[in-house]
DNA sequence: AATTGGTTTAACCATATAGTTAAACCACTT
DNA sequence: AAGTGGTTTAACTATATGGTTAAACCAATT
């Protein structure tokens, strides 16, 4: 590893979990086992490194939101899809949802630095929903709810771990390490049953 | 009003929108009107005075977890009226959920200087499921998720907003409002829809 | 072995910020 | 009017922190 990947490995380590106002140079220096001035050196200012790990870390999370629409034969299979690509990815990076979170509601102009053309594909659904509906096979719901809707339900529990654990499972990390464990499944059966159609009732 | 009084407000609109770590003493001071050392003769302490704010902020939130179980015929009802009590909260409190999230995960012991017995009530709403699926009114769920989706729907556009503006609603606010303003109902039908009895199908 | 140029360090600087202090202020009592 | 005690201020302190600088280091080149 070059000095420069230690640096932004440190560098990722601490903004992840103290964010741009929580971290501190020396520690991220501390972290890579070299002095202050280097990071200066690499990355200028606190600002420009900061900008790296925010932007990777917003990269990491935005492939896995375009899950190829092309294969997809229905709504239902796309919501499997992205349901379970998207939770794999947050199970491991669970401290991403909170850190991007918190750093663009202090810095909401960091949103025009991170969106490309990497925005969801919500024309698409809306096609595969209109399809559907018409053969019947869900009810109508407007695209940007359903995919508001789904992405809640997948990133909520990560974000506000600590308050759901403590409120809901009275701290015992055992029981929501289980709720966890099956929830990809509970969140696919949840979305797609709200969505059947309604003549079947 | 009395300058305790006239602090807190103050501290109450810096604190919410910058956080402990973004908050200065001397903004809050200027949005106060007063000197910097009144804050401290007040509240000895930054840390003294966040307490107090964010345990207001939490207090605000919980008392519209706990719906009168005793007034409610089932878990539907049950729900209904939980979505639209707490919707509407936060509707009015928009700034809360974020600010909460991020204090909590930036210092998780602030869990324990709020929760009192303002847990939610997750044994009354088993038992609420546990006779409806015996009715066959609704399908089997585990109350812990069914509670986590419900709350997950209603905070995460909040918690989320820079981030849902712009990626699904390519930064058209005028849209983005319209997509709040009936998603009271989208949610209530969403969590309806997701628990109806299998055999409906 | 001397030179060169990128890398790394120790020491330093400027500034922001939480917190303190001593004096001034002011309403109220005597 | 003098005194009293809570309130408010201006000025100050101590420290943490992002950033800079000049020198040292070291591997490659000649």
């Amino acid at each position: 590893m070059t000095t420069e990947e230690i640096i932004l490995s440190s560098a990722r380590k601490v903004f992840r979990s103290k964010g741009l106002e929580g971290a501190r140079m020396q520690e991220i220096a501390d972290e890579a086992g070299i002095n202050k001035a280097l990071l200066h050196y690499y990355f200028r200012s606190k600002e420009k490194l900061f900008e790296k790990i925010f932007i990777e870390a917003f990269a990491d999370l935005l492939p896995a939101v375009r899950v190829s629409l092309n294969q997809v034969e229905n709504l239902s299979q796309f919501l499997t899809f992205f349901i379970s690509r998207y939770f794999d990815l947050i199970t491991e990076l669970p401290y991403l949802p909170q850190f991007i979170l918190q750093e663009i509601n202090r810095n909401p102009d960091l949103m025009r630095k991170v969106t490309g053309n990497n925005e969801l594909p919500i024309a698409q659904v809306k096609m595969l929903i209109h399809r559907d509906v018409e053969r019947g096979l869900i009810r109508p719901i407007e695209a940007e709810q359903l995919m508001v809707n789904t992405i809640a339900l997948i990133i909520f529990p990560f974000a506000a771990r600590p308050i759901v654990q403590s409120l809901i499972f009275d701290n015992d990390q055992a029981a929501f390490e289980n709720f966890l464990s099956h929830r990809k499944e509970v969140i696919t059966r949840f979305v797609l049953d709200a969505i059947k159609p309604q003549n079947s009732l």
